[in-house]
DNA sequence: ATAGAGTCTGGACCATGGTCCAGAGTCAAG
DNA sequence: CTTGACTCTGGACCATGGTCCAGACTCTAT
């Protein structure tokens, strides 16, 4: 199948497709005579699979890792969770941030409330 | 005062300062015949109140709209407030998205447990 | 007088995950 | 045989908030 067929079953565009084979998410495809790039089925499983793994919050290079462990036989559950930790503790320490934002934006609402705004009166020690 | 001595009393790089002055954050500075730019004290004021509005989760226009608000005399509480909650919104936007991916980390992670790990058996229904 | 520190400008560069473009070649249908 | 859809390449571009650079100028201290 050529890439326009990948794209179209795998959900992506054909450009992300020539992007993920430049950043190694998928390998360098066959080609035919013509340069036309050549792809087997199982590569929509692939990008479909690549895909799973960004929507759990995994970065390009960090697929690109789990992948290349799976390709070369390295993969057990054991490995395998410890990259989803991975990727769970930085979520948190994410949500702990915007936690903490969100309680300093309520915080100085509340201020708002008692006459005591930010631009109104910047001043008064908010450092 | 000159830019170097701005930029200590409120804790950015001179790069920073000329950077919001492109961006509109802080005024064209007056200019010394040389071209040096020229402060007056007030001006690290305003950096600092701008980073603390950053902090609070602005966006580099979104502060600017605010300063320009406050410069004209047109802030209220109420139009503070305004503005604050659409940044709490926003921020309540990213934490709820973190939350769905965490939750769909710690159930892909639990499936982990029962031997069903995405990466090992990538195929049953993860779509 | 001269060294060293500070300042000026315009523009390139960083990460991130793509998206879009021109100009050229290829392929299938009518 | 031609039209339209598809594909190729390399490189520019998007947002975001800066950071860093070269080459030139200025200011301060010794």
């Amino acid at each position: 199948m050529k890439i326009g067929e990948l794209a179209k079953l795998a959900d992506v565009t054909v450009d992300t497709v020539r992007y993920y084979e430049r950043r190694g998410v998928i390998g360098l495809a066959r080609r035919q005579p013509c340069g036309y790039r050549v792809y087997l089925p199982e590569t929509v499983d692939r990008i479909r699979l690549a895909r799973r793994l960004q929507a759990l919050g995994m970065t390009l290079d960090e697929i690109v890792d789990a992948l290349r462990a799976h390709d070369s036989g390295g993969t057990t559950c054991a490995s395998e969770r410890w990259r989803l930790e991975a990727v769970s503790r930085r979520i948190q320490v994410k949500l702990d941030e915007f936690h903490a934002l969100k309680d300093l934006l309520d915080a100085t609402l509340s201020r708002c409330d008692n006459q005591d705004c930010i631009l109104q009166n910047p001043k008064p020690g908010l450092d």
